[in-house]
DNA sequence: TAGTATTGTAGTCAAATATACTATAAGTTA
DNA sequence: TAACTTATAGTATATTTGACTACAATACTA
């Protein structure tokens, strides 16, 4: 690992405090078959070679960390947009065996319905893991695991984030599944419904999904315009 | 500022992406005569003397992050134990004018009553402002800020952690206003009272303030021991 | 084609909570 | 002692939550 490091206009070697390696991890949160998913790469060279960790690069000296974090994804799953938030930095000085780097955690949502996930991986292997397959990880990645699915329990019910892991169009059950997934917690249906209808989020598209063995459920959207309008008015999600 | 180093093992300069400069920076709030105050020092020398920011510091080789911000503030107040969260990284290429410099944010509450904040500062001049007396501050320490005062009025209302603006022993009215002046909402007084009362989180310190021009009222006291207790069963503080 | 299973959707009712008040007690100050 | 300030208790109504019942619509299957 890098400990010293060259000063360009003196050229000088300067204190080694000063400077860290930087990196960003991203947790990339799927939602399937009422499952709560996760995304994990295979490390298929260096010390870690074989283990299973959270996807993650280098940031660029002219970019923002969000930036990086956007670039890093896209280049994994080739998806430009998606649900992208920064968790917060890791930096325990012994967290990473060969030297002092400093992590930045992002978690992303994602609709994994919609897109091919994995297509972006080239080298190493990507996989789908729901949160009890998960073992162990490589560095502190279980950390920080554990820390963006607490992160994300507390802001799915603050925000109307849990949408970015459903397909475009939705129906009220799909909904409350994730909920009850991501929250660990039962609900009840008609009292779910009533409360996410009395908010006035989600269109109403006038359709019903199809090739279902039961009867057909409408189809519903999240308008983000219509949640600004909202909240400008002074509303607040909640669940 | 550095743009490139030396690989230790192999003595080759290496890559520059890979290496960043990284800083703490920290918000310290404070609460005083029923305002909201933050602690800014005058930077002394260097291409932002003469202007005000936020206290900050380098992080060191061996220390971790959270490390790094309590070192920061106990050189800087004195102050051993106060709250100290993480808020998140802010990393823009151009938020420092002479080269990268990533800073990881923290907050800090103090009970301001009982502490001489300012003893630890010697070289630079450090000021308690009210959120209005804000104004512009060096690089992007403005938008570091409004970020904490965002993200502590989600926090204050989701866990008990405005006790760490007010001194040891303080009156329902006090925790009242200081939840008025941080959420900047109007709050009923009987209302208020019932409420956090209801919550069993407070105790009752069988005694009363003294040197007031009116009927003195009871004071209390947070115990954590008590909220650890009341989560463990289920509990959610919410104001 | 009748019956059964599954899910969607509507409605009811009591309990809990929030909100907007009024009233009074206990002090201080003039 | 009167006026004033703040603490504290209480009340009445609206709103929300939670548990539950009922029934409609559709698909499958015997």
């Amino acid at each position: 690992m890098v400990k010293k490091f060259i000063d360009e206009e003196s050229g000088k070697v300067v204190e080694e405090k000063v400077m860290n390696a930087i990196t960003i991890d991203c947790v990339i949160f799927g939602f399937d078959q009422g499952k709560l998913e996760v995304l994990l790469v295979e490390h298929g060279s260096g010390i870690s070679k074989g283990k299973w960790g959270l996807p993650g690069g280098w940031i660029k000296e002219d970019e923002s960390i969000d930036n990086a974090a956007h670039r890093v994804l896209q280049e994994l799953t080739g998806i430009e947009d998606l649900y992208l938030e920064q968790l917060k930095a890791f930096g325990d000085p012994k967290r990473f065996p060969l030297g002092r780097v400093i992590t930045i955690g992002y978690y992303a949502l994602i609709k994994k319905a919609d897109y091919d996930v994995k297509a972006g991986f080239t080298a190493s292997d990507a996989k789908w893991y729901t949160m009890d397959q998960v073992k162990d990880l490589i560095y502190d990645h279980n950390e920080i695991l554990s820390y963006s699915l607490k992160h994300l329990r507390n802001r799915v019910r603050q925000a109307p984030i849990g949408f970015n892991l459903l397909p475009e169009k939705f129906t009220l059950l799909q909904i409350m599944q994730l909920y009850q997934e991501v929250l660990n917690i039962e609900l009840d249906k008609p009292n779910f419904r009533r409360k996410i209808l009395k908010m006035k989020l989600l269109v109403d598209l006038k359709e019903k999904e199809k090739n279902v063995s039961h009867r057909a459920a409408k189809l519903y959207k999240f308008d983000p315009e219509i949640y600004k309008q909202l909240t400008d008015k002074g509303f607040n999600f909640e669940i």
